[in-house]
DNA sequence: TAGATTGTTAATCGATTAACAATC
DNA sequence: TAGATTGTTAATCGATTAACAATC
């Protein structure tokens, strides 16, 4: 049974953290249905394939609404396009790329060509020796020290930092001071990601390595 | 109280990955106070640098046997002392490098000199251009038709695979036949770490970014 | 209609937090 | 001793799983 009209909208019913994270993964998996002609799946189906129970993946769908029929089970076409909603919505989100070195050129790639949802707007560096280049994606790297102007001017919503960490702290302010409330932070090898000073997501590479190491150990 | 004999070793009683997973955290915040001489301090104080209650800090600490004194706290040497332990041990675990493109040589200059406890055995790259190279650690890159025959020779613990997923894929069966239980995975900007199977860690950075997205637009 | 499978409520499980006795 | 703070048990909270009525 459909819930009434106000508990439909995602806004209404707040929808916890881990169903918001498994809402990548599922998209992915339906992605891939939908491109192998399959039409119709099963929430079984579903779980098995996620590494989960049916239980989960219907209170997940749940959560907004529910796309399923009774009886029938899902149309890949409509989970598809309502998880897309759910996830890319009509616009996109603006962001500025920190630093052109290594990995903020691999990263810029990403952003430009894969993410969906995303828009690079600007990138900067304070090398001199990449100011003025131009990204495979056609951004023309700037001076770092406009950074702080461009913000208050075009108020991206998300700053991607590809800097060494103390580069990072001192950058910080300015985005801060610019209104900017979204960060990926890759510097130093972690994947942090904030906003409005909160962590959503934060992985340390270094992090990941030692709790293996543990794990491993300890088997 | 201290727990006896029995359950005090880290095998005996089974740590959940949740306070696994914390430990690499308390030991950079415990590193720094000893970077900075702090000598003492309290489950509270450690609460508040990592964003939790006092209640988990203790509750952590007494997964491993409870490192304090009552009535006192702890010693910040000792806690250094008795993480790294669970972290690190004595034996590094042996690592292989598949890809040294952008990423893999990034990866593998964190592996070599930031990242404690591994060793990085060998690097390996199907480009001509790439074989024969040194790397800034002083391994040099190998013909990736080479992993096999290293891997059954070597048994390294890990292989960190920076390459395309669709090659990722070509390469799995080898490491698997050979013997080699450990993957990080950062295929396609992915970081995936997987042991004997099951995956330890699973971030995608596109998942990332579509959940951010989806928080950001529905706040 | 009978079978299948969802939507939804209830039960279980596990992790976090609170409380307090032990003790430095 | 009194104050502080741990170790540990008990209470709470939230997420996952199970169960079942609704219904295609």
């Amino acid at each position: 049974m459909k819930k009434d009209m106000a508990e439909q909208t995602p806004n209404g019913n707040k929808v916890s953290l881990p169903v918001i994270k498994r809402l990548p993964k599922y998209y992915r998996y339906i992605l891939d249905m939908y491109s192998n002609g399959v039409v119709k799946v099963s929430s079984s189906e579903l779980a098995r394939m996620m590494g989960t129970t049916a239980s989960q993946v219907r209170q997940d769908f749940n959560c907004f609404g529910g796309f399923g029929q009774q009886g029938i089970g899902y149309h890949v076409d409509v989970l598809l396009d309502e998880i897309a909603k759910l996830l890319f919505s009509a616009n996109s989100l603006n962001a500025v790329l920190i630093g052109t070195g290594r990995l903020g050129r691999a990263i810029s790639g990403y952003l430009s060509s894969e993410a969906r949802g995303y828009h690079l707007m600007a990138a900067f560096d304070k090398s001199p020796d990449e100011i003025g280049k131009k990204l495979q994606c056609g951004v023309v790297v700037q001076n770092v020290s406009n950074l702080s102007d461009f913000c208050v001017q075009n108020h991206p919503d998300v700053a991607v930092l590809c800097i060494p960490r103390s580069a990072a702290q001192a950058v910080a302010p300015v985005l801060v001071e610019a209104g900017v409330k979204g960060y990926w932070n890759f510097s130093h090898y972690d994947l942090s990601v904030d906003y409005e000073g909160v962590t959503v997501e934060n992985v340390h590479l270094g992090d990941s390595l030692m709790s293996l190491g543990y794990r491993v150990r300890n088997l």
